[in-house]
DNA sequence: TTTTCTGCAAACGATTTGCATACAC
DNA sequence: GTGTATGCAAATCGTTTGCAGAAAA
């Protein structure tokens, strides 16, 4: 494995595009950018991405980013995520499917997301398909509870 | 096990608000009751509820609608639960801790969301909570995929 | 009679959309 | 050139909130 998960350069992108007939613009690589960018802060948010921008100096409007985010996650380039929190967040996709799925472990006390790299749901998979009769494609896993910093603390 | 999943008669709900500090009301009343007439109508948003109650000629107001819910998923009478539609849906909570879990299955194609009632996660858990020191409460499961209705079927 | 609730309407925040212009191909 | 993309502002949608009157304890 490598060490970083950068799967996605610019020329990915373009290819992606054309083959869905879409085209390939500064705005859609400044902002896939970002995420290669920041490797370790995952999960943002259109707002997030659109801070860091006008941090850059870079005059792309918040349409344009929620426009382009749906469109990479259409892509299969990110994926969206949900916390709970009022607004969509995206994480880079990870390319080899076996460490394509992880885990959120959402603290209920401090909310940070922290996660959890291995999968392990196969075998569960495999039993709901044969039992029910449907098809897995995909799945999202969300653990509630409270983080090893939290988990001591009164209130 | 009984045969339906009824839990929370009447005064199983004053009981619950009394404990703290909050009042009964017949809005409280006749909104958990709708939850408990359509058991087979799961996953009902404030809309949804809203709906029924005009159908059923109540003046019941929105604003009402969203703080019972509220309300009535702090008192763990309710669980809110998510399904990436754009509204919180709510579905009635399951007192035995044994069938409390369920998973949810969502069509990609139908949109319909199956319920998989097993929870299958005990080991999972135990092996999260061990290799990262995370207390783990809760969780939420979703499969995304093709349900055997519309597994054959083209586009 | 004290405190919590309700209903309404206004406020809100995240996201989407219409449209004229700008750009990729 | 043609069709798609952008940026802006306005519109939308689910949800929350302020407030005055109504109801529960």
């Amino acid at each position: 494995m490598s060490e970083n998960h950068q799967l996605f350069g610019t020329e990915d992108l373009r290819g992606k595009l054309s083959e869905r007939g879409y085209k390939m613009t500064p705005q859609r690589k400044e902002i896939l950018q970002i995420f290669v960018n920041h490797p370790d802060n995952h999960h943002m948010s259109a707002e997030d991405v659109y801070n860091i921008l006008r941090e850059n100096k870079s005059e792309i409007g918040l349409a344009t980013v929620y426009r382009a985010l749906d469109l990479l996650n259409e892509l299969g380039i990110l994926v969206q995520v949900d916390f709970g929190d009022g607004c969509a967040r995206y994480e880079l996709n990870a390319a080899d499917p076996k460490v394509h799925h992880h885990h959120h472990l959402i603290c209920l006390k401090c909310k940070n997301v922290i996660e959890f790299d291995e999968d392990l749901l196969d075998q569960l998979e495999a039993y709901i398909e044969k039992k029910s009769g449907f098809q897995i494609l995909n799945h999202e896993v969300k653990f509630f509870g409270y983080c090893s910093e939290c988990r001591g603390k009164e209130d």
